[in-house]
DNA sequence: CTGCAGGGGTTGTCTATACCACAATAGACT
DNA sequence: AGTCTATTGTGGTATAGACAACCCCTGCAG
């Protein structure tokens, strides 16, 4: 398990063990791991040496300490993780549901105000809307509507839709999102989200509008989604520094 | 410089001592900064102690290692804010409103279930709770409940809470906010929520739960808002790579 | 002149120990 | 039943010393 001969420093060896254990489940979130004294006895290493690999650990976000009690496991990184930049299919994913789509409708309408605005073209552009209903566990989830400029993005069809739209911005048409608006607001279901998400009369919903752009700084992508609030919740982790 | 009989850790002293000096020019990047031993020797202080608020300073980014060299100077970190993490005041100057505030009870309560969750305290340890009515423009924009630890938020009173609660946290604890997660639902106003906020009954809210982590990870602010929807909505921007 | 061995400086790893501050518990005392 | 106290266990801070790995320069040998 841990070999002191070896050129790999021991606390490193330690740092691998524990995350290892992690990894596969032999420790589980929130659960206290061995005190540093029971490591230091169990394999004959000086405290010190584990605090150095329960530091870093630390550090990394495996661990967190609480003094008088214990060292416990953290939430896995997924968990915890900055998420905003993934697309439907990937969120729902790391939160362990089935993601899927219903398309309701898919076309090229000429960009009213607000839709030329957000992706700064001028009015009357074409663009392609492609509104679909996103599953969870077979379950509505939310009305997404998308907003592409059909200049930017050509060739558009059901069938890419269906598989993955964002692989073939990305791929196909190698346009990478850089950066990222998002605008959140509370409102109560209209009448085609009522009858779309299956909730009843006077239910709120969480809308998330979100432009993006490219690292140039063209918006290429304007989505509304109206979110069911009794299943879905936005999370967000910032940094300082 | 550095005492010895301070309550504060002399690696901390050390630290700050250190940061300092590169914050007012007497190091600049790139350069290398006294050896670990001759700090030892400056301050008659183990080297392992040195060591400490080095790996620190390495950690937070001042400071780069090189092996048989030395340890040198980074250069400046850009000094960014938060995005999406004010105070509700700098939030509120920054829409061109005036910031309001009105308290409406402020008392030590034992944490319940989800407090004690949220602060990663035991169940019933006592806990500030500070709920208060922000106002834009004296118009009630939302329902703010803080919780923190009593135990590391202390001698808070009404005075500092009027004034400013970050101001005194940041500066008199010196606490800094380094990460925290936000979670963001759409709600209906509930009774209190709908007295206070001066909003019809089913009218939507937009609730934001943020949990505010120091360096360590020591979590030390649980915030929960009901934000009025027809008046506010959370506005951010997320990069990628 | 070039090349290489060595010495002295630096960070990296590790040990063994000590005491402190905090948390939880068990037990004795109201 | 409730309350205080002592004990035990935990992570936090700090010490003094040792050797390893690495970098750089200097002086010596070729």
């Amino acid at each position: 398990m841990i070999d002191k001969n070896s050129p790999i420093p021991i606390y490193h060896q330690l740092e691998e063990y524990i995350k290892a254990q992690i990894d596969n489940g032999d420790l589980e979130p929130d659960e206290a791991i061995p005190s540093e004294r029971v490591y230091a006895d169990m394999f004959q290493i000086s405290r010190m040496t584990i605090r150095q690999a329960l530091t870093n650990l630390v550090n990394d976000g495996y661990l967190y300490r609480q003094k008088g009690k214990g060292t416990f496991v953290n939430k896995k990184k997924v968990e915890q993780r900055l998420q905003g930049l993934t697309s439907f299919t990937e969120d729902m994913k790391e939160r362990g549901f089935t993601p899927g789509s219903r398309l309701v409708s898919f076309e090229i309408i000429p960009s009213g105000r607000e839709i030329a605005e957000r992706l700064k073209l001028s009015e009357n552009t074409p663009v392609y809307e492609i509104k679909r209903v996103r599953l969870a566990d077979n379950v509505p989830m939310a009305l997404e509507t998308t907003y592409l400029p059909a200049n930017l993005v050509k060739g558009l069809t059901e069938e890419i839709i269906n598989q993955s739209l964002y692989q073939y911005i990305e791929e196909k048409l190698s346009l990478t999102i850089h950066e990222a608006t998002q605008q959140i607001e509370a409102s109560i279901a209209k009448e085609q989200e009522l009858r779309l998400l299956e909730i009843e009369k006077g239910s709120p919903v969480l809308l998330i509008l979100r432009t993006s752009h490219l690292k140039d700084g063209t918006p290429f992508e304007f989505v509304k989604s109206a979110y069911r609030a009794d299943r879905y919740k936005f999370v967000h982790t910032m940094q300082r520094g």
